[in-house]
DNA sequence: TTGTAGGCGTTATCAG
DNA sequence: CTGATAACGCCTACAA
């Protein structure tokens, strides 16, 4: 009852009146006050603005919150300064391995610079996104919108109340990180030229995707400058399924070569194919996008244009991080190149 | 200079004194208390406590709220009833693909319910981990961590504080949430069994990891029922490469039936069996363990003991929502069940 | 049912 | 360099 043996131990020695700080409650900076024999406001500046209080002091107050295990209340401060060290993500699928490296990039920054990160995701619908942007807006310092489903008026709005950078979709007058796909296409397109190949078929995404029609156009124009015929398929669900229902109509295509939106349907319809008994790639070549986890897994592994998600959701925290610590904003997008990763599903068409 | 053509431009147009509301600053409940003619504190009570106020007047109240677009700040709510409407999730790694489900899960069921997830990872740091925790508790409600690499002691340590839920890892008076591997490799052996095979080697995960025991535990005892002879590899590292790196000492065992510790060491093992020219699963079943994701994207699929990582991190998500809302807490552990995953890569053992 | 007043833990301004 | 003191926005006895 008289020796305090461990830190957790709570000091409730004099039960002093008024705030008896003997409860359960966490140390304030007037504990620490009177424990050093300075004044709050003392303690405050030597805590978070040191260099602005003598050296003896400083080390009295830093001793006794220690000894204290004193920790700053951020609401208490956040309540007066207005930021939290907290950015928000919100990624539109959080089931999409797309999204993963996204997250792990981001995240990665951001705790290396000691922000907090709050993850959400929208479902692809817009009305949970906005939902759920607009709640974290309240408690974050900055928002990144990985895929965002809203209105570029939505997005623009809380980009002129905090910092919002987004990444795989151009909103004008917001910063915006986008893998730029013509690099890795174009890589893919003349890597296929080259094994002969005449006719290739992308099967795109959903229609509303601003991804989507982006790599069509690159696909256009890589196959143009390589003088391939270029067509284009729909499919119904950018996933798994989705690649194996679109095997018939590669085949009815007569296209050679395959690209599609991406990996998850390249990996299904390589399955579908394969189970049909279509060797890949000696008589069908398939190169998928994005270079999702797993991607190398299949068997012949998958020829794929490498989207940079990792790097994406890095840079997008640090210029998130970069701007909140002053430097001022660049608006605009960076691109963040892609490449063709060569794998064993693409190559020279043999002769049947 | 004159006309803000963008959102960007801050509109600091007339520097009025005092809390103009013009500002950029949100509105208060103060403003809200203006514009509809009551005060603050019915204000306050309307929004927070709707019944101990009139009808009338919380009609008046909210659609001065609505109107003025105001939002609480947490922070200054937080300082007063200490509790934020968000927990932390730590996970050991985010590079691994395990773990993505069970942010999954528990993204899913805290934004289900209304709180924020906010998220950090470790790096199998226990020091790292500590760092994360320690800032988490300050903002937080409440801390799940999965596969933490700290001390038991650290963590009830910290359970004393705020409520904690542990998953993958058994800490005593703590709440825990882990896969029970009986069932599934129960399954996994008695249909190895069944299909003539004799002899069971368990590619081991790491030394120190508390599943990798667990699960060598369970094999051991599968097989003991099952009548099969059970030996155990140690693996160097628990990925795909490591699987790879495997493929000799499984050979040179003389087992006909592999199970490893995870997906990773399966699929790398599968691989370089195969490239190798021994035939999965007709000189050699493969099974794996957790079933993540691409776990079927290999040929053969891979066959494997789900573990419910999804539905653990839910689950911890939920116990944690439960406790924060006043339900007293079930200190112990829950198990969730795993079971086996019949696919390509195991099956009857063809005679050479 | 509604208003008044004080406090939550920090930071920032202004004197001393 | 340090001490008082006023915000920050909200909640909650207590009083009307």
């Amino acid at each position: 009852m008289t020796v305090p043996s461990t830190p957790e131990q709570n000091d409730a020695d004099h039960p002093s009146p008024r705030s008896i700080n003997a409860g359960k409650s966490n140390p304030t900076i007037y504990d620490i006050a009177r424990a050093a024999g300075v004044n709050p406001s003392t303690v405050s500046r030597a805590l978070s603005n040191p260099g602005r209080v003598s050296a003896t002091t400083r080390k009295l107050v830093e001793d006794a919150a220690n000894q204290l295990n004193y920790h700053v209340n951020s609401f208490a401060r956040a309540l007066h300064t207005g930021s939290t060290n907290t950015i928000g993500l919100i990624v539109a699928d959080i089931t999409n391995p797309t999204f993963f490296d996204v997250i792990r990039g981001a995240e990665t920054t951001t705790s290396g610079r000691d922000y907090t990160l709050v993850l959400a995701d929208s479902s692809e619908s817009a009305l949970t996104e906005l939902t759920a942007a607009r709640r974290m807006m309240a408690t974050v310092d900055g928002l990144i919108l990985a895929s965002p489903r809203m209105e570029d008026e939505d997005i623009r709005a809380m980009a002129s109340d905090k910092p919002v950078v987004v990444i795989n979709r151009e909103v004008s007058g917001v910063s915006c990180v986008i893998p730029d796909a013509n690099k890795g296409i174009s890589q893919a397109v003349r890597s296929l030229a080259a094994n002969g190949h005449k006719k290739l078929a992308f099967v795109a995404g959903p229609p509303q995707s601003w991804m989507s029609a982006r790599r069509w156009h690159g696909v256009e124009a890589a196959c143009e400058w390589s003088r391939l015929e270029a067509l284009r398929l729909e499919s119904a669900k950018p996933t798994v399924d989705g690649g194996r229902q679109m095997a018939r109509a590669v085949l009815a295509s007569g296209a050679t070569a395959v690209l599609t939106y991406n990996d998850l349907l390249a990996i299904g319809l390589m399955q579908e194919l394969q189970a049909a008994g279509v060797p890949v790639p000696d008589h069908l070549s398939i190169v998928g996008f994005d270079d999702i986890f797993g991607a190398d897994f299949t068997s012949p592994p998958l020829t794929t244009v490498r989207s940079p998600l990792r790097e994406c959701g890095a840079l997008a925290a640090e210029r998130m991080l970069d701007r909140l610590n002053g430097i001022p904003e660049v608006i605009g997008t960076i691109h963040a190149e892609t490449e063709l990763v060569l794998r064993g599903s693409s190559g020279r068409l043999l002769t049947i």
